[in-house]
DNA sequence: TATTGTTATACTCTATAACTATA
DNA sequence: TATAGTTATAGAGTATAACAATA
């Protein structure tokens, strides 16, 4: 509490649980409602409840009222939240370049046209 | 007991968890012990209790003791545990089927090499 | 002693039902 | 009454530790 903000990020575990990477995703695009973020991730609200207590107890999401609607509370990332998506997609990124960057450029082509394709495919 | 056992199947559900699935598609390569089906499906050796537990209440797999190692059981699929599997691939083949079968001649052919790079990829 | 499998126990994520507060 | 969220409770999956039986 008195000196390197950052060390306690780096001393902290990294890791987030497939269900946890979803809802901080989705609120690094804007904050939602505990309602929206369960639909979207296709859990019933009380899983929801659980899930997003569990990232405000390590920090990583704050709920806060909402002004106009005294019923609905309102999900958004904390600065540290942002930070850790950040770190976790860049690993990840750098994970799947590696092994990318071992392909010749035909293949890269091959799996840029099939990520198209399986992305339409997916969206029917 | 008495008439259609396959009227059996097919009213019961033909939900099986993917950890199951996983376990029906190991022996359906051939039987094996408790410890190799834990091994192959990265889980502990209690879980894979558990699995086989409720595959056995289902009739779908079922547990005899090896001759020769008094400590080893061996699990196999039952036929009906067979017909399932078979069922169950059918119907996501069928699935996956329609929605490859819309897709032009070429688009087929890049998600097939997309395959085959994705495959070797991940047994690197 | 080492190995195989199970039982005992606990933690996590899931769900449905019931409850509170607000619209 | 209907909606948003939480709490209560239970089910299914996971794990580690401890145990029994056998090699």
């Amino acid at each position: 509490m008195h000196a390197h903000p950052r060390r306690v990020r780096f001393e902290s575990s990294d890791a987030v649980a497939p269900h946890q990477f979803g809802v901080l995703a989705q609120l690094n695009e804007s904050p939602r409602t505990p309602r929206e973020l369960a639909d979207h991730e296709r859990v019933s609200a009380p899983s929801m409840t659980r899930t997003v207590n569990g990232l405000v107890d390590r920090g990583l999401v704050a709920r806060t009222d909402d002004p106009t609607d005294g019923r609905q509370v309102i999900v958004s990332l904390t600065g540290e939240g942002r930070q850790l998506l950040k770190d976790i997609r860049r690993r990840r990124d750098a994970w799947m370049s590696v092994r990318v960057s071992r392909l010749s450029r035909e293949e890269q082509d091959v799996l840029r046209q099939a990520a198209v394709i399986l992305a339409r495919v997916a969206s029917e």
